[in-house]
DNA sequence: TAATTAACTTTGCTTGCTCAAAATCAATTG
DNA sequence: CAATTGATTTTGAGCAAGCAAAGTTAATTA
């Protein structure tokens, strides 16, 4: 059995995984997202190696072997199960949740995981819509653009927050835009660097304003590619 | 913080903690709890002592200081509130729970705790008829005898059963043993070491034969004591 | 090409927890 | 009272994980 530790670098090598497929993810980011010193990350991700579980190349970095990726896929699959029973059953607010998750996802069993799983419907995203990856490993991939990239004025609902910081998460909750909601677009000013939004809340037009930074942290689906 | 490792001891110290108040438990009957060596246990409390969560007198065994005894019984609140979840909203078989709670019991959060035990409407008692300790760390204790000691004939009502194995409490399951259960002791056989009991179960009376070792297990409420 | 710099690895050390085996103590037995 | 025995403690060692600081490497700058 791989232990917590091993479980949560292996979590971090999978969301940190750089776009490009054939790229390796660099120690200094690793060790930044595990939250140790980067000759701790060296030594254990040799050990993880030894386990067949990453592959490491001094110098280059480290990537998931298929069995690590099915590892990680797991503790995925746990974190993002419970945090959506943390919220829908046990009633916590979503902004708390991530915390909450980060340890219960280490101690759940596979017959408890499967009551969530069941009580819940088999959900496909979790409370701040990231993609909840199946049993057998599977993440059902999105298609989705950011409020950075997409059109302007047309109607879009938001899919997934990409920050999961408590503080973040409560103003998002307050400016109403949490995952489902419908948006547009209004504008983008290449000099403020902002974007400005359309929200619609209890039957009325609320506009707000957030930086091209911001803008990035939210993935929004388009109404016409729904169909 | 206490690790999860102290949490158990200071859990087992409390739960073996010999009926006498004025005796100590010995390291003996402490290191079988927690399953460790003597020498582990040994080296262990002296740590926790050094914390001044325990007494050590070597040679002599462990006690709890009042500030041990709070951690302890704040362990076992967790525990017991997390059980109670797991069969009565989580749908698990009280049988499977006590192994699933020993993790558990070291990630909840005091918020999700708090969730918890308002879902449940602030139980007193868990799946196996255990008394749940309140926040504040006071233990309700219910008077109870055992099946062994109550007397012949009169209607009781099972209150507590007091070994958690998952074979065990199958067994206890199929009889209709379980907390709650109203049943009488037909006879008691010195010879043959058994209790006979009547079990009421869906209208019809059933018999069942079980030893002393196993009626020690059962603590029972008089039905006359109830008022 | 040589020097600088940033990223990475190595080394040595610490802490928490554990075991096996040897040593010690205290209670009982002869 | 001496010897035996059972419980307990001590000792020596190991493993997993971590940090700080020193040493390497490779890319960039001059
Ligand atoms: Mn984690
Ligand atoms: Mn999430
Ligand atoms: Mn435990
Ligand atoms: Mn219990």
């Amino acid at each position: 059995m791989a232990s917590r530790t091993i479980e949560n670098y292996l979590k971090q090598i999978y969301l940190s995984r750089p776009a490009d497929e054939t790229q390796w993810l660099t120690m200094g980011k690793l060790s930044a997202a595990v939250g140790v010193t980067p000759g701790t990350a060296t030594s254990m991700v040799r050990a993880i190696s030894d386990a067949h579980l990453v592959e490491y190349e001094p110098r280059a970095g480290v990537r998931l072997t298929p069995a690590g990726e099915q590892l990680a896929l797991h503790v995925l699959r746990r974190h993002r199960l419970i945090e959506l029973l943390l919220v829908q059953v046990l009633g916590l607010d979503w902004s708390e949740v991530h915390e909450e998750a980060e340890e219960l996802e280490h101690v759940v069993s596979d017959r408890l995981l499967a009551r969530i799983d069941e009580i819940l419907q088999h959900p496909a995203f979790d409370p701040h819509g990231d993609p909840i990856p199946t049993a057998g490993g599977v993440v059902r991939s999105q298609d989705c653009c950011t409020l950075l990239d997409c059109p302007l004025g047309s109607p879009t609902n938001i899919a997934r927050i990409l920050d999961q910081s408590a503080d973040f998460l409560q103003y998002v909750n307050q400016c109403g835009l949490l995952p489902g909601a419908d948006i547009r677009v209004a504008s983008r000013n290449h000099q403020a660097q902002t974007v400005e939004l359309l929200v619609i809340k209890r039957g009325e037009n609320h506009v707000v304003a957030i930086s091209f930074a911001v803008a990035e942290k939210f993935l929004v689906q388009m109404y016409d590619r729904k169909k």
